[in-house]
DNA sequence: GCTGTTCTTGGAAACGTTTCCATAATTGAG
DNA sequence: CTCAATTATGGAAACGTTTCCAAGAACAGC
């Protein structure tokens, strides 16, 4: 007969399974934990216990004892926007299934709430940290992630000591912009983040490097790095087109921008492909579905996440080994639809 | 002079703190949680070691003590869904401010997987849960959650015991395919999300009372919930066209869907508003876009998420107190754009 | 001036695990 | 057959907080 209970009605505790099981605590915590050594009589008696009293592992109690919580830090600055709930979607999933849960983070681009967040991953002992595309001039939170000391995976970002998978945007923007000037575009517009995410910063080195070895000089007028939130598109694309020398082609990002451009053509009275090329930077339904349909740089987001997030776990579960911290490099495929022609005779 | 060091280089802890200010540990713990009664001068004194050290409470060994973790729980099928990320995106942002971390669980509508974060949420003393849209068939899940007394908010979905808040997806539905027959057509397809799923659910009832109101008869044909995942629709709105009584309009979903119906009808021949009128469910930049620009039924997700998570805090903090559960409705909003007509002659 | 509150602080016992150490029983080598 | 190594279990000390309890100091009422 078993001592009459201790918890009335409350979650039972190891202690409980223990007692009830008539052994000892520390064999309970063994056998939930798989470790070698246990004869097969102890495991039945105690598993048999654990699901009749449907004991579920403190995890608060683990991780204070265990320094391991089975949280993985997901730092991104807007999970509404779809290139990231797509990357991040497919990292949960990776995450998931190796039995980790994901703390969310959402930044906005605030660099006070990056730092915030790395010290919830601190206090909060999380095993490891997601790292999405940020401004990189952020010196503070470049400081605060360095003391970390955590296996960090930086996605479309570099992150210092670690490892990071990305999109080949440089190669992407070359790309687009080689088959612009090989239509015969000399005036190309590229409308992309803030400069100081990695993305951008590729996507320009590419843009540049085209015009190079076509042997063009490049207008840096009409390099236009957007700030956060739509809408900015909209005059950025009107003061080009308004002014002295506006550009015969654009290349535009995608998600948030593509329709802001799109009514910036309308209400100058300017159609594509006919008086414009566009380009645009991210496969979306608006860019395949509008009329004509646009051209469009695109890469594999889901892949990315999953590759992140594998990548991550790797490093989680034999961080003492030092390992490479080589890039990954996913590329980007260029969908050639009906938005662009040759710039017209002047 | 302080001793020497016990901890060499890690992390300091309360005891640390408290060694160095010369003071005991229940006075640090007290100073921290800002509780009455603490001389000036001690505080000042504790924080200027804390400071000085850099301490960072340990957020297990609170969450083991204190049986609050400074967590939520948030359950979504899809965070790559345009429609959810942009509702956590706005919940996020409030439970950041309120210093609460939010987990996610992405469950892609598989009831093991809503059980398994159901355990996690209770393993892990989350401190509340927010529950997105999901099947209301699933009896396990139910069940799981009755056991779990913590405070809860449906978002676009019930909850038995917790209040919730939701779209007026029932009105919306209602006043869409009133237009539609109010413009003459009697043979209205509508394509949603799964029937078990609380927006979809409504929306029938809306369209069914719209009918009803009208005197028509509902032809069940006609309405085709759509599984998850897009390409579905694609297929459904094939046989409607190519059936005995083809729909002279379509009701569709906006995220995932759209972009399949468009192709449906454009590999029919099939032209609107002209040939069928089109009507999308959640505002896009495809509908916005697209040629001619279609009408759609949209609300603020933002702000459902906002509502959502302040609720939530709402209930976290003063749990004890009985509170109402009535479901809290947002309007939605019919944008007339150029997609209907009235339906052909015969 | 005495007594009963209210402030202010310290000491120590939880919270629920994991893990170190000890010990008994079993196995294997020579 | 003996001794060392291995296997299988139990006991108890952590992990880093919060919170209960106690107690001394200050303060008010009479």
């Amino acid at each position: 007969m078993a001592r009459t209970q201790p918890t009335p009605s409350l979650r039972p505790t190891i202690r409980d399974v223990a007692a009830q099981a008539g052994v000892s605590v520390s064999s309970v915590s063994r056998v939930l934990n798989r470790e070698p050594h246990i004869s097969p009589e102890l495991h039945a008696r105690i598993m048999r216990v654990v699901d009749r009293l449907g004991f579920e592992p403190d995890s608060a109690a683990q991780a204070l004892r265990s320094r391991a919580s089975n949280t993985i830090g997901c730092m991104v600055s807007d999970i509404s926007n779809p290139l990231y709930s797509e990357m991040v979607n497919a990292a949960e999933e990776e995450l998931q299934r190796a039995g980790y849960v994901l703390m969310l983070g959402a930044t906005r681009h605030a660099e006070e709430r990056e730092t915030a967040f790395i010290s919830a991953v601190r206090r909060r002992r999380m095993d490891g940290l997601l790292l999405f595309a940020g401004d990189n001039t952020h010196r503070d939170f470049t400081s605060a992630l360095a003391t970390l000391d955590l296996p960090c995976v930086g996605i479309d970002r570099e992150v210092p000591g670690a490892p990071s998978v990305r999109a080949d945007h440089r190669g992407g923007g070359f790309e687009v912009t080689r088959y612009l000037i090989g239509l015969g575009h000399r005036r190309i517009a590229l409308l992309t983040g803030p400069a100081a995410v990695l993305p951008s910063t590729e996507r320009v080195a590419g843009y540049r490097q085209a015009h190079i070895e076509a042997g063009l000089d490049v207008d840096l007028d009409l390099v236009r790095p957007q700030v956060h939130g739509s809408g900015i598109a909209f005059s950025d694309v009107c003061q080009l087109l308004q002014g002295p020398a506006p550009p015969t082609a654009i290349i535009t990002l995608g998600t948030h921008m593509l329709a802001s451009v799109m009514d910036a053509l309308a209400s100058n009275g300017i159609r594509y492909p006919s008086d414009i090329s566009l380009v645009c930077i991210g496969d979306t339904d608006l860019a395949r579905h509008a009329t004509p349909a646009i051209s469009t740089l695109t890469w594999d987001l889901s892949e990315i996440g999953r590759i992140a997030a594998k990548t991550l776990l790797e490093r989680v579960r034999d961080g003492d080994q030092v390992q490479d911290t080589r890039p990954i490099y996913l590329p980007t495929r260029f969908i050639l639809r009906h938005s662009c022609a040759e710039p017209r005779a002047k």
